[in-house]
DNA sequence: GGGACTGTTCGATATTATTCGAACGGATTT
DNA sequence: AAATCCGTTCGAATAATATCGAACAGTCCC
C-alpha cells in the first residue's frame, strides 16, 4: 500500500519534519562514518556517488545502508538524480526541531 | 596494576576533559534512557539513588551500566558521597570542548 | 561486629547493529 | 536493445550493546 497516493514519485521515505526525534538523531550522527558524510554534505548538496566513506573499500550496499540511517533519522534528503542520487542537508528541518544542535555538531573539530 | 599511585582515591575513570570524543558523547546520549538521565542531572548534581530510570522496574546493574557510558563518554561526574554516589553534569569541560552542543541536546523538547 | 543500604563488576543470554555479496531496477549511453 | 553506471534491497554472518542475576565491597547505623 502506498503511503500517500496522491504523491508523483514515492521513491525513499523521508520522515517529515515534525516527526523527528532526538535519539535517532544522535544515533545516525554517532557513527564516525556517518558523521563524516554529513559533514561533506553540510556544505552543500552532493551527488552520491562524489561522497565517499572513510573506508575507500566499503562496498556500497554498506555506503547505501548508512544513507539509510542518516535519512531515517531526518537528517539527510536523498533524491533521484540521473542516474544517481543527490544528498542534502535537512537543515531548516533539524534547526527548527533542535535549534543549534547542528551547528554544534558541525562546529566540533575532530 | 594502579593507573595513578600518587592519586589518593583511585575510584572510577573519568576521562580528561580534552580527551571527549564526539562519536561517544552523541552515542551516550543517543539512548532514551540515559538522555533522560542526563535531564535529571542537568539541573544540579543528584544522589545516585533519587535519580530513577524511565523503567522502575529495571535492576540495579542496569542502572550503573547506563552510568558507567555516561561516565566513560565524559558527560556525568560519578563521586562517592556516603554510602551512595553523587552524579553531576560536567558541562564545563562538555562546553569547552563542545560548545553549545549539550546547550542544544538539554534544550531540545520530547 | 552484624545488618541494612547503595553501587560496581562479572558472566551469560538476548537484542540490535554492522558488514558484505548477490540480486534487482532505473537512467544513461552507444 | 544491450551494456554500463549507480544505487537499493535482501539475507546471512558477524560484531557490538543491552539486560539481568549473582557475587562482592564500601558506608552507615545499631
Amino acid at each position: 500500500m502506498a503511503e500517500n497516493d496522491s504523491f508523483p514519485i514515492p521513491d525513499l521515505y523521508h520522515p517529515p519534519g515534525e516527526d523527528l526525534v532526538l535519539t535517532d538523531i544522535l544515533f545516525a550522527l554517532s557513527d564516525p562514518a556517518r558523521l563524516e558524510i554529513v559533514r561533506q554534505v553540510a556544505s552543500g548538496a552532493v551527488d552520491m556517488a562524489q561522497c565517499h566513506l572513510q573506508n575507500p573499500d566499503a562496498p556500497k550496499s554498506t555506503k547505501s545502508h548508512h544513507m539509510k540511517v542518516l535519512r531515517e533519522a531526518g537528517i539527510l534528503r536523498n533524491e533521484p538524480a540521473g542516474r544517481g542520487r543527490l544528498l542534502s542537508l535537512r537543515l531548516e528541518d533539524l534547526d527548527r526541531r533542535f535549534p543549534g544542535l547542528m551547528q554544534a555538531v558541525l562546529a566540533a573539530q575532530s
